[in-house]
DNA sequence: AGGAGTATAGAACTAAAGTACTATTTACAA
DNA sequence: TTGTAAATAGTACTTTAGTTCTATACTCCT
């Protein structure tokens, strides 16, 4: 309930049946609701930013709710997914669920296990709808770095001095200082804890 | 194949000939097995440290599979588990993997099933072994810090300056200084990235 | 009662980081 | 060609961090 404005459920289904009772139910539940009626809707449709989940139907016509999953982990979507299925197996949903769906229900399932479903997933797409904020906010502020000041901020996240910096580049302790300034100023932060948990979280050690 | 010695395959089924078939086909594929005909017996028998994987079939008599995986949870255990089941839902398999399970394989499987599944779980098992190695290393470092030098230790890492972490605490910054020098000593670290990371992952500012 | 560990602090010092000013070279774009 | 951004560097200074020495007070354990 903390931030349910924005927040869309979306149905994706070819029956129109399933499509219209799950859309008044969970309308009544107090959830915004999106029916669709296929993956390629879905892909047109695409452009919803911010929290949400979507009930997929595994067993869709043209591009199928499973291939649709592995579309949206390609495009690095945070819309977790909850599968309905009428003709549904074991080893199906072991592949939905390991590549992240948050369940697997077969039809016909029961109301509080949709509910819960779909509170599961909003909640995980709230942590990863703000995690995905968070890196990405990093990731901006380390690109606007220049190279050299990259490569200052590598060493300085590794917890050399300044005069060890400027030995491994071949700098003077003087320059490498400007380039901290210059670093502080850009992330907008004064000290070198801040300093180290925006690279660590731009992956600034990790993707050199 | 990274490191397979000291790397164990449990193999817990109550039915001893399916124990007898993968213990022989998991030998032979150059596995260090251990066959257990109950959840009970490999609860007495734990005690391994190390990567691993428990090959784990539901439906045990005594406690379940299911049943094992939730103690095996709670109490930490790093080993990935790939259940086998002769009777299974996808209910079942839901639950299994949304705890965490590397696999839920329907009897009869084939032989590369459920060796890519172990070739899976014992490469988590690695992951998992050494990142937790890693924290408790950090949180057992953390441990030897007076509680002073533990709330001092949770200002540094937040940026604060000796002047201000004083104000803070209420003490002289020379004060600060001490203890300082005392948390560098104790965790064996020089620098502030280095502190940082320790605190970080011993998850210093998320448990207070 | 004495000793170890913790927490405190002043004084004096060194080292490192940060700031301010000036200045040169290179490169790329308007 | 002129201007801007990046990278470089020297000098001089302030602030912060770290070290050393000494010292007091408290608690807990032997």
């Amino acid at each position: 309930m903390t931030n349910r404005n924005n927040e869309i459920v979306f149905i994706i289904d070819d029956d129109i049946a399933v499509r219209r009772s799950l859309s008044l139910f969970l309308t009544a539940s107090g959830y915004q609701v999106v029916p669709l009626a296929s993956a390629e809707e879905y892909l047109e449709h695409e452009s919803h930013i911010g929290a949400g989940c979507i009930i997929l139907d595994v067993n869709l016509e043209g591009k199928n709710g499973l291939e649709l999953q592995d579309d949206l982990i390609a495009m690095n979507s945070a819309l977790p997914i909850i599968f309905i299925t009428g003709r549904g197996d074991i080893h199906m949903s072991v592949i939905a669920l390991k590549k992240g769906a948050v369940n697997f229900l077969e039809k016909p399932f029961n109301d509080d296990e949709l509910l819960q479903a779909i509170s599961e997933g909003l909640e995980l797409s709230r942590k990863l709808t703000i995690e995905n904020e968070e890196i990405r906010n990093s990731q901006s502020l380390i690109k606007t770095l220049t190279p050299r000041e990259h490569e200052v901020l590598s060493l300085v996240a590794i917890g050399l001095l300044n005069k060890q910096i400027g030995g491994e580049l071949g700098i003077a302790e003087h320059t490498v200082k400007l380039h901290r300034h210059s670093i502080c100023e850009k992330l907008g932060v004064k000290s070198v804890p801040e300093i180290i948990r925006i690279a660590d979280k731009a992956g600034v050690l990790s993707s050199d």
